[in-house]
DNA sequence: ACTGTTAGCCTTATGCCGTAAAGAATTGTC
DNA sequence: GACAATTCTTTACGGCATAAGGCTAACAGT
């Protein structure tokens, strides 16, 4: 943890051969590993082999694999902007944190599969939360509330992000795009369950009104670009409920 | 995917050893490792082992270790109920699916870790589908909408269960509690980033109004059982505003 | 200039993983 | 009894994280 929070004092000379490496650039090899190729694909061997080094000589900057992942997931999340506008109110604020936040998610994917339950303790993930919390202030709700959005939005935002991401990775994985899959595998379906569309009448209703597809984006991205405004928007009429609650009796 | 559908027609005679196991046999002791142990134990060797048999045996049986996944993913589902009392308003219903889904994903936390973006399509999970799009007709939203919030729960319900289980998952890896860990992170963090409290007010306010630890359930599970509860009001009343404008103005 | 010490980097080895290949053993049909 | 199909085992390959040990470059003190 110590490596997170000043990764750069001098130092002072000492015995030993120049380091070839750094800390800084091991991790940026890492992300880049993470990025294309996914979490599953990052190995020590293959970030070595990035910076010209085996995978062993690494382990002279970085005590461990998980502490890597560590210093990946805080450097990652200094692209986050450290604060919003909110002139135009936190609804607004809030819907460009949303959106900013799973655009961010989406160019960096791996950051799904770190584990939130124990956090880093970054200086860049304290900057993250400090942002939001900023703009849940303007609702006028006390902490355990605001706890409760923090939460309620993280999900939904990486959930979200993680719809897109695994079907991306399934797609560049397989070889076969979602439009090709969805296709196969309804007539798999159809083939293999005969009765199917009677036996869940809701499903099929729910399924109903899917108009045609749409120019480039492919297919389920759009679905979940839709799903996600319309999640986004009943989150917020949720928030202004419980602010409206609030105001009105405050906790 | 034929394995999923229907798993037991029954075979005529054949020449050759009378088979020793079965798909059910090795999905039930697959689903005990991965319950017991987690997703990243769960390996062809250890099944193979639980049942007496080499790793390789289960080769006979399933073709490769992510179908068993999409094998054990589907036999989980059945746990769940198939349908939820309606008589009580689409709320009620939906609160009692939130929290059955929950427990469910706590019982079975290497769920969470199954690819949601090309589902297994076995039946089971149609059938959580149909129970929970039964409930949301009640809102009187079209299926555009109703995709939208079954989205929207979830991504709720997993980020929740998520945190519970990677947090249990943590604690039982380390042998550390997160009361230890969390204190023993808290005097790391004052000691490597001195200046901390005053750079983040907003984290410090938000953290403010702990209230003291309770009774046998461990500290952040009772975090997560209250954010859980509070989320998932003022996501209801996100759908209710949703309901509301809606059959002022229908889609 | 020489020496001792240290840090950077390599090679090798251990014990996991999924699964391909090949063979042994068992059980049915003719 | 011969043959074919099937179950299950052993062995092997290439990958993973990382422990252990060794070589070498570069400094500090002499």
């Amino acid at each position: 943890m110590a490596l997170l929070w000043r990764s750069g004092e001098p130092g002072e000379a000492r015995p030993g051969p120049k380091p070839g490496l750094s800390v800084d650039a091991i991790v940026d090899a890492a992300i880049e590993v993470a990025d294309g190729e996914g979490m599953a694909a990052l190995s020590m061997r293959k970030v070595g082999e990035r910076l010209g080094r085996t995978g062993m000589a690494l382990y002279t900057y970085v005590p461990s694999k998980g502490e890597l992942i560590d210093l990946m997931y805080d450097r990652a999340l200094a692209e986050l902007p450290a604060s919003y506008d909110l002139d135009a109110g936190w609804r607004a604020a809030l819907s460009a944190w949303a959106e900013q936040t799973l655009a961010f998610y989406l160019r960096h994917p791996w950051m799904l599969q770190v584990s939130q339950a124990r956090p880093v303790l970054g200086p860049n993930e304290f900057a993250l939360l400090e942002s939001l919390v900023s703009i849940l202030r303007g609702t006028g709700l006390g902490p355990r509330r605001v706890r409760g959005m923090v939460a309620l939005l993280f999900d939904f935002v990486r959930g979200a992000a993680a719809t897109v991401a695994e079907s991306r990775q399934a797609a560049t994985a397989t070889g076969v795009s979602d439009e090709e899959w969805w296709q196969a595998r309804a007539s798999l379906l159809e083939e293999v369950a005969p009765g199917f569309a009677g036996r869940f009448p809701q499903v099929r209703w729910v399924e109903s009104d899917d108009s045609e597809p749409v120019g480039d984006e492919p297919y389920l991205e759009h679905r979940v670009s839709e799903t996600f405004s319309i999640g986004l928007t009943v989150l917020l009429d949720g928030i202004e409920a419980a602010a409206k609650a609030a105001s009105r009796q405050p906790l």
